[in-house]
DNA sequence: CTGAAAGCGCTAACAC
DNA sequence: GTGTTAGCGCTTTCAG
């Protein structure tokens, strides 16, 4: 490997001065640097970034901890922050929790051991205030913000789901039921109080036999319309689902008894996945801004190094009050409504 | 933070000490050791990564370097990657180069720069021989082997399309067409090549009327199934398609025509995309083994790495022989052949 | 078994 | 403008 020593000899100077000309600092001889830049080149020198992290006390590394980055999900926000995080000479590291709060916690420490300039997370389900208090480096997380001293990041669940139960009311259905997530999913129950809202907002009967919850896939979509068409009661005429795998479940089901989407039945997603726009599909869904998610996360790291650097630098003890961020969804209008 | 010299300065003993009861080294005092390791622990010591990749001169991450993480097919890739890489204390980072081959090209540099443990490479399409002479570290590139020196995996496309085409053959399909991908991939190529094989082994005809290349979207298969049946020409009764979307496009328009699925076409994809597995899709493809690729690279890596690690020891010149791994896929039988 | 000390490649403070 | 030097936190000889 060949280091500022090496091409210090060359040039005749000293290695500090070859690190001053390719760190472009002031005060060196212009014919000096040149030369230096120069032969830097020809020899292919490359810096060593970890003696220089060494130095910094910090590295340029970015830790992404998510459940699942093949989640397609975290897969387009892995993207973003990539793309954002390199745009200011950061890597970004992604550590899978595989939704074990273990996993995480034994990540969260690693990353710092590795001197990680900022880390992102996305925490299991079983986060719980006070996971982070050992965090000693810029964090954002994505949730829904609370009075924790961290930066949070989250969608507008509450906004999405008035969206799309509004425009389900302004499309003319009159019984919209709700095909929910996990009952236990705060996203899950920030969209169920905005539907139920919406409904009597609009002097609309909110009826407990049409909402369930369960699982975020298409056998529970179908299994639950199937049901909620096929007893006695009062049947609904829409339903807004709580992700796009259930209400493809829904327009299966649907397809199969023939009934006519959107004419005699109308069908929200949620998330906007990939194939809800294919033409065989055409979901009216809610889309919502990962890529924005990700840059912003990028952002509030970089603000939150700024800010640290600062400080240590005057040697002061301001106080950065963390922010909370919630994102907003966007209503994708297709053929299903 | 909390260094070696902190804990050394409480326990009474050198920070040379704290350094080899930390790692575990032969010769410490039993009781030295339990002493340290207790108080780290309390003190709640975190090594500093960075100054330990100095002195090895090396760092504990492997680069990921894909065209785009956010598509499924990397998705999983980086996925299983992170999982092999996390076992043996290695951490992983995403770059993106968007199918940029000078993005590509920079990347490749910056990463050396970081002292990274190694290097797999998804290369851009216009990937040449010698694009990885100036790499350092150990290096597996995801490409069809061929007579670099460098470490190789692929999907073995030739058996892939081989399986698809006598499968559909074996369900006495007589007329089969094949819907390909861009005309100069070398995956599409060696799909081709099978294709025609197959069907010559069997004594069937090779139409270059039945054989077009195209945009691998949804898009481009509606539109080729459609003047593939819609010309005066013999219509094939069944069509092998180079990824799954085209299939998607080909099921969209047979589904339009009323043609039924598999009784009057029979349809083939390739990938097993999550969708294909849907009920209301439910399409026979061919499944490309991505978890395995995944490992199989943080192997090659680490064999690389262990190989020489063995070298500098030994002081000796041996050459380590480069892997060339192509990886069997896997029939999907569904419901559309 | 343990301490002293060199050194990994680099930056930055200080001297000239 | 440039050289000298300390030091980032750690591992690893080399003495003892």
């Amino acid at each position: 490997m060949i280091t500022i020593k090496d091409i210090a000899k060359k040039a005749g100077v000293s290695y500090a001065t070859v690190s001053r000309a390719l760190n472009d600092k002031s005060d060196v001889n212009p014919k000096t640097k040149k030369k230096i830049i120069k032969l830097a080149q020809e020899m292919g020198y490359r810096p060593n970034v970890i003696a220089q992290n060494l130095v910094k006390q910090r590295s340029n590394n970015i830790a992404l901890i998510v459940p699942d980055v093949s989640n397609p999900f975290f897969a387009d926000i892995a993207r973003s922050i990539t793309e954002a995080a390199n745009e200011s000479e950061y890597v970004v590291t992604i550590n899978n929790t595989g939704w074990d709060p273990k996993q995480e916690h034994y990540i969260l420490d690693h990353m710092q051991s590795q001197q990680v300039a900022g880390i992102i997370i996305k925490p299991t389900v079983f986060y719980e205030p006070g996971t982070f208090d050992s965090v000693r480096v810029p964090l954002v997380v994505f949730w829904h913000p609370n009075k924790d001293k961290t930066d949070f990041i989250e969608m507008d669940h509450s906004i999405g789901a008035e969206l799309a139960t509004n425009h389900l009311i302004e499309r003319g259905y009159k019984n919209i039921a709700y095909i929910g997530g996990a009952g236990t999913s705060p996203a899950n129950q920030l969209r169920l109080m905005a539907y139920q809202k919406a409904l009597q907002e609009h002097e609309m009967e909110v009826r407990q036999d049409w909402i369930s919850y369960g699982g975020f896939n298409l056998k529970s979509g179908y299994n639950r319309i199937k049901s909620l068409l096929e007893n006695d009661k009062v049947k609904p005429d829409a339903v807004f689902c709580g992700n796009d795998y259930l209400a493809l479940g829904v327009l299966q089901y649907l397809h199969e008894k023939n009934i006519s989407v959107p004419e005699e039945f109308g069908v929200m997603g949620y998330d906007d996945i990939y194939f809800s726009s294919l033409p065989m599909i055409n979901l009216s869904t809610i889309a919502q801004p990962r890529d924005k998610m990700g840059k912003k996360a990028v952002d509030l790291i970089l603000d939150q190094i700024e800010f640290q650097e600062k400080r240590n630098l005057e040697n002061n003890n301001n106080y950065r009050s963390p922010s909370r961020i919630l994102l907003k969804p966007e209503l994708k209008i297709r053929g299903t409504t």
